[in-house]
DNA sequence: ATATGTACCATTTATATCGATGGTACATGT
DNA sequence: ACATGTACCATCGATATAAATGGTACATAT
């Protein structure tokens, strides 16, 4: 685990241990179902704090790059790599895209798209 | 017209513009084809900024309530009371959470799409 | 004891956006 | 001259959110 984190970087910490961490598992860097540092042995290395490396994590967990087992720590993902190189946010990227282009085409507002989205994200339906 | 503004309201000004001149609609208050206060004498007479009134007349234009015709001043639409159930943010919305469903159905997170939203709101694409 | 992830509580800083306001200016017409 | 809608420019205050930080505590295990 050679992760660096730039701390004059307008990329967030957690997104750049989601990345570096994305990228390890991709290069092989990190193997399928090998051990990850712990959160808090891992923000003591980085000198950053625990609650942001556990935010990094829980994101990693939630789009299946790794795995959290309680007391025993934290694992690369069996199926880990599957979903890296799957291409999810380009295509989403586009969905999204052609969706929003078609309500502005109907004179719908940025702040009007900004608050339904806010709200459909939070579920305050 | 009477339109009453209420400056302690959460409802900005201009919705509660867009709100009362929908509902004069509505009721017949204010017959298709009829002649609307221009904007700058709307604004001196309920007190609030001309731009503000400006905005409401053009997000009701939008929603097909209200014609605007330069010099000759604003009128209410022809068909008006036929747009008047159409709620342009109701649609937006269920538009906008169809695409966020399935996106999110896919496995796109919620930090994904903000980030997608966020880019293409701001066209950095 | 010590370590694991995790779940709460909270504050701080920075950034973004909203809503409203004001000014200036333009072409168009009466 | 005067009024119409409109398009720019801008500022200000309030609000909301993001990101990071810190503290405390819990059940679970070695």
């Amino acid at each position: 685990m050679e992760i660096v984190i730039d701390i004059d970087s307008t990329t967030p910490v957690f997104t750049q241990l989601m990345e570096q961490i994305k990228q390890a598992v991709s290069s092989d860097g990190l193997a399928e179902g090998a051990a990850l540092p712990s959160i808090r042995q891992l923000a003591n290395e980085l000198d950053v704090n625990s609650k942001t490396v556990a935010k990094a994590y829980k994101l990693l967990e939630r789009d299946n790059i790794i795995q959290s087992r309680g007391y025993r720590g934290s694992f690369v993902h069996p199926e880990a790599k599957r979903y890296c190189g799957v291409n999810v946010n380009e295509w989403a990227h586009d969905e999204l895209k052609a969706t929003i282009t078609k309500l502005k085409a109907k004179g719908v507002t940025d702040s009007e798209l900004r608050i339904a989205f806010s709200n459909i994200l939070s579920n305050k339906d």
